[in-house]
DNA sequence: CTCCGATCGCTCGGTTCCGAGTATTTGATG
DNA sequence: CATCAAATACTCGGAACCGAGCGATCGGAG
């Protein structure tokens, strides 16, 4: 069990019983889809996953028409208990990620100073754009619920500001010739 | 072909010929596992995969006592073009990524407020406590490659510094009761 | 010279991932 | 009322992932 989209479900289900169509949509209404990789592939191997474990139940299996089944699932005690503690760990533990900026910049010097700073340009200007889009649609979000509950979507656009404001700086630096361009 | 293995692989035999075992291990001295994944499995599975693309070809397979064969690979022509095209394409297009922090943030409610608190400053703690020691591995390494060989722990470095601040401010927040906590 | 741990180099196979496909129903449109 | 896109709900199997394990060699301590 180390999907997060295991962590999402048990956070769903504490609200109340769902059946696995209606937790991705649910997911994907509240804009949840850009903190969890929301695959229905992945979403019904994680379901079971989490029966496996205990922490979530079966409920009822609904049939209306001749429509595939629903299995409507509901939390677990344990699955209560699991959630926080969930949560608390990765909130605690730093994790090793390898996001994929990382890696290319590894290999910025591939490029050349002139590429370089072309594409640097071009992902600076897509960040911008897509920040610009995550804003607009937060605030208004904001109208709606508490703070609290869209708290996420401040992380993640303190963290696009960073790099894009490193990106920027980068540019800079390979243009002013202050950035070496060895071999 | 999607794991940016692979192009830590191609940027590799750029320099020169390698089998997988010394391919990991070089990457592990530069500190690139910082950036890659390196895992055995997935390496050879790599591997495989840019022999079946053409991207890279055996050059010759060394027996040396008894030991497993070493298979050394070379870059083909097409590989070359294909890692400069790789590094652009990851340059350029942002892609969505979903760290785990991201994943906890969004259910960070569930922790109340006083819970919240204590497991952000452990975060807060274990966060200055290795960017402390990559800060030290970085300044050690700038005394023997140029600065752009090591860019991405420029870029590795501000992005901690900005989660850092996100997280101390936050934990402010929360204890003078300016994030309010409902429900 | 004989252990023992470290290093060498790779394989294997169980899990996990996930998108394409399937099959139905609902709702809107002309 | 015929048609078609969108929504409903899930299954399936190929691909990717990755750590445990394996069998050998090397270097050094006693």
């Amino acid at each position: 069990m180390k999907n997060p989209l295991g962590m999402a479900v048990l956070g769903l289900l504490l609200e109340s019983p769902l059946h696995p169509h209606a937790m991705a949509a649910t997911l994907r209404e509240r804009g949840m889809d850009r903190a969890f990789k929301v695959t229905t592939g992945s979403l019904y191997d994680v379901v079971r996953a989490l029966m496996r474990e205990g922490w979530i139940e079966a409920r009822e299996t609904v049939k209306v028409g001749a429509r595939p089944e629903r299995t409507i699932y509901q939390l677990t005690a344990a699955g209560q208990e699991e959630f926080t503690r969930w949560v608390d760990r990765l909130v605690r533990e730093p994790q090793a990620e390898f996001p994929k900026f990382l890696s290319a910049v590894s290999y910025l010097g591939a490029l050349g100073p002139a590429g370089a700073v072309e594409a640097l340009r071009e992902r600076a200007e897509r960040l911008r754009a897509s920040t610009e889009e995550v804003r607009r649609e937060h605030l208004s979000a904001l109208q709606q619920v508490p703070r609290l509950f869209v708290i996420e979507v401040e992380y993640a656009e303190r963290m696009a500001e960073a790099e894009l404001g490193w990106v920027e700086e980068i540019i800079g630096e390979i243009e002013s010739g202050e950035l070496g361009w060895p071999e």
